[in-house]
DNA sequence: ATATTTTTGCAAATATGTCGCAATTCGTGC
DNA sequence: GCACGAATTGCGACATATTTGCAAAAATAT
């Protein structure tokens, strides 16, 4: 995964750095991470603005993308370097879980698509709610 | 749907002011704005804290929701005063086109959550992709 | 190893979001 | 319409998040 993230570098004229490195690396367990994880995290590695500035060269690249999470959002590979997936994501208590393109779903939206003579690039799904541990807790 | 407006505040105990009148008019047009939208267009208006009071109010009270739009979030208004759809995004000239929940969705997406063990509250589903009319034109 | 170009760290500037409190506005009863 | 208590707002001060300029450091090509 490493090579995909060098060849993509090189083909857009960057070169891979240490810091590069280390904020994908960070982010190779898949997990979305806000950027106040990224900067804990990364804090003696690298610079809070090379965050930024990493992570935003990353998402132009198509290397991560950044997925909303109420008021704030969170970093994650994109599906080039990760499955394509959605998220389920609990409003209390920040977790979010994974899951796959459901069935049928490819179906519904092509068919949409067509209809409005739209031509699909991509989608995005994003499912709010409460999970499993949440919904026995009282309201924080 | 002022009437609605008012009757959600009353019935919460709250009272209709003009601050919150002029949020929910500025949010009327059924376009998403950011919080720096909504800031500069109100700032004759009202106080940039009050802007933020009032929508976290009206979030509360299932008058707005924050949705996803690019990579910062927007406000609009909730289901209950405008009603439910998604968005196809035009990646090129930014065109948004509405459209309601797919046949079939629902289901899909209900049992989605309860394989998870999720209770669903909310869900977003955006498009990207050409218009009919970007997919004629050379890229600009 | 050196020159050239890119990338980083640092510190300062902006932007975004919150908070406490006095001043104002709202809804109500007269 | 006016007076009153309660709810709401504006203001200024914070706290946090994000961006920027620029000199120093690291990467690349020779």
């Amino acid at each position: 995964m490493q090579d995909k993230l060098i060849t993509t570098l090189k083909n857009n004229g960057y070169s891979l750095t240490k810091t590069r490195q280390a904020l994908f690396s960070a982010l190779l367990s898949g997990k979305p991470r806000t950027m106040r994880e990224l900067t804990l995290d990364l804090a003696s590695v690298m610079d809070r603005a090379s965050i930024y500035r990493t992570v935003a060269l990353f998402e132009e690249l198509g290397i991560v993308v950044r997925v909303q999470q109420g008021w704030k959002y969170k970093v994650e590979l994109s599906d080039k370097f990760s499955p394509h997936h959605h998220h389920l994501n609990c409003t209390q208590c920040g977790k979010i879980l994974s899951f796959n393109e459901p069935a049928g779903f490819e179906k519904i939206i092509n068919n949409l698509a067509e209809a409005h003579l739209f031509h699909l690039s991509g989608h995005t799904l994003e499912l709010q709610g409460l999970c499993h541990n949440c919904q026995t807790k009282p309201t924080a």
